[in-house]
DNA sequence: TGCTAGCGTTCCCTTAAGGAACTCACGAGG
DNA sequence: CCTCGTGAGTTCCTTAAGGGAACGCTAGCA
């Protein structure tokens, strides 16, 4: 498909997606976020095909967001595991379920729920400013060129 | 390719991607969200094939991510904007952008900067609690099944 | 000795991405 | 009137990526 490499780009969206945008990879993390992270299961769980669970996860690990250790020498098993880097990516994963459950979800409800460990209710996340704490979305920002961009 | 459909998982997260999970979709909320509307723009910011571009364009706007409008009759020409959905989808980009900030920028530092209407300073954006309004990071939660799961 | 589990790898087929050329509607210029 | 230019796609061809099934390898176990 001589697809086109984002990850050359000056741009921190297109580096992501560089990293986690191809299909599947999202959900290979949430798995492994909640506790699946064996080959098989992760093979069984989303219903990839085995061929590309291993690429994505070469990917994975060769990207510094999976770690694969070893929980048995003899004989040798591995799983995965989320380094920093996989966890904070993460977050994106909790907006996205914030985006699908406001928008897709419908009757049913939200699939999954988040309870806050600070304050132990069920919640959701919101984005805030770093500098002033308040609410800080899409439509309250301007977007500025930074010291990383590329001269016009 | 026979790609597995998303849309039809009990998960937000793979419902999301089913909307946004192509290759170059987000790019192209990128370009509308700061002000690139127009096909042939979006053709020659991207560097996309505007087969792929048209084929995107429609599904965003089927979608309801994207609407598109006439700005001439005469002869008849178009512009793409953002909906309230994908205004919203919008912030899971800001998300994207700290993520590629921190881990991607390297030397050159970020490509582009946010100032916040509210306070007019120069920030990033963080996840926090709607309910306690505390810092809620992936790693701040429980996951658990909510009205909308499957049944095991 | 054969069975099974865990993790991949190989092979083939189909489909999607890239790219260039083509279409179509319209306004402008000569 | 004829031609040119522009915006917005569409068509066609080539190539590469996803799906699926089968195969391989290592090692514990009966």
């Amino acid at each position: 498909m001589q697809r086109t490499r984002f990850g050359d780009m000056a741009c921190s969206i297109a580096r992501t997606l560089d990293v986690i945008g191809e299909p599947w990879s999202p959900l290979i993390l949430r798995d492994v976020y909640v506790g699946i992270r064996r080959f098989e299961q992760l093979q069984q769980d989303l219903g990839i095909s085995r061929k590309v669970l291993a690429e994505r996860l070469r990917w994975l690990v060769d990207n510094g967001v999976l770690a694969r250790t070893e929980y048995s020498s003899r004989p040798p098993r591995h799983e995965y595991t989320l380094t920093q880097k996989g966890l904070e990516l993460c977050d994106l994963l909790m907006v996205m379920v914030r985006w699908g459950d406001r928008w897709t979800a419908g009757e049913a409800g939200p699939p999954v729920l988040y309870r806050h460990h600070a304050c132990g209710e069920i919640s959701h996340v919101e984005l805030h400013c770093s500098v002033c704490d308040r609410p800080m979305r899409a439509g309250d920002v301007d977007v500025l060129p930074g010291p990383g961009a590329v001269p016009a």
